[in-house]
DNA sequence: AAGATTACCACAATATAATGTAGTTTTTTT
DNA sequence: AAAAAAACTACATTATATTGTGGTAATCTT
């Protein structure tokens, strides 16, 4: 564990206790360089994911909701219903990986636009004008001129 | 460590690494009633906190932006700057606490609401109508009352 | 579709963490 | 302002985690 103040490696556990619930670890750990003493917490790889919305409210992450936007966005586009499910499959587990427990709805979008982006070019703009407006028109722009010029090959 | 499984408070460690950066330990660990397996992350107690604005978008915590809003709720009314302070204090520090790096402006609008409500409930009121609409009317206008009753004695 | 990275698995040898008890300080609640 | 809860401290005893090696499978990148 590296130490917060002097980056050190190597430290010793000075303390170590449950919660009350044992739902978590905290550990007092001393470096071994500077001495200086800091806390860190075990805990459980998350499971229950939640999402903040642009409003800043929280709902359970709701898979069928996300997919929904996407079948909407690959609409007439040579893409399978097999091939978004597996779009949503790798989504889904790398936010499960992620230690954080919540995540943004804009987090998301980005998530699937980089997926997206690399399956089909077309649909990506489509979700991408819907998820996020492109920071300005010339982003927009160029992101249009590179797809047209690659599907004129 | 509670198992995510059936509950069960004992298990052990199967294996255990350093992420290549050192700045967390991933634990595999083992119920000792049900067998099944679960991974645990150990992490350094949070220091930085970003906050998710309302549009999703997130910026370091800062908190002489909050003071200032509170300062505007207080105005007019018997409350120092002091006790601001000491109130952002305790919002603060409660929130490093979190073990999630990153809050929603809405929560921390939900502590300011929750501390301001012991120390002066009319700025409470000016804060909450401007903070968070209540839900609805009535819920409102309990607060009201509930306030102007204690005021009278 | 191949190559790279990361998670997961097993086993064995070594080193370090967990736990009880207990006192102090800090923080939160009433 | 006092009481209750949580975090940090120390020390001693016991038990368990860490680390290397090495292999498989799943996932991410190109």
């Amino acid at each position: 564990m590296k130490c917060p103040y002097c980056s050190h490696p190597e430290d010793k556990v000075v303390d170590s206790r449950s919660s009350r619930e044992n739902d978590s670890i905290r550990r007092r750990r001393e470096c071994l360089r500077c001495q200086r003493r800091f806390t860190t917490y075990e805990h459980i790889e998350e499971i229950p994911l939640m999402v903040i919305k642009k409003n800043g409210q929280r709902q359970p992450f709701d898979r069928n909701k996300i997919t929904a936007g996407l079948l909407k966005a690959c609409e007439k586009r040579p893409i399978s219903a097999q091939r978004i499910e597996s779009i949503l499959d790798t989504v889904e587990k790398s936010l499960l990986r992620r230690h954080n427990k919540e995540v943004t709805s804009w987090q998301i979008g980005e998530l699937i636009m980089k997926k997206l982006h690399s399956v089909d070019q077309v649909a990506y703009v489509r979700f991408a004008s819907v998820y996020r407006e492109f920071k300005d028109v010339g982003e927009f722009m160029k992101e249009l001129k590179d797809i047209v010029k690659k599907e004129r090959k």
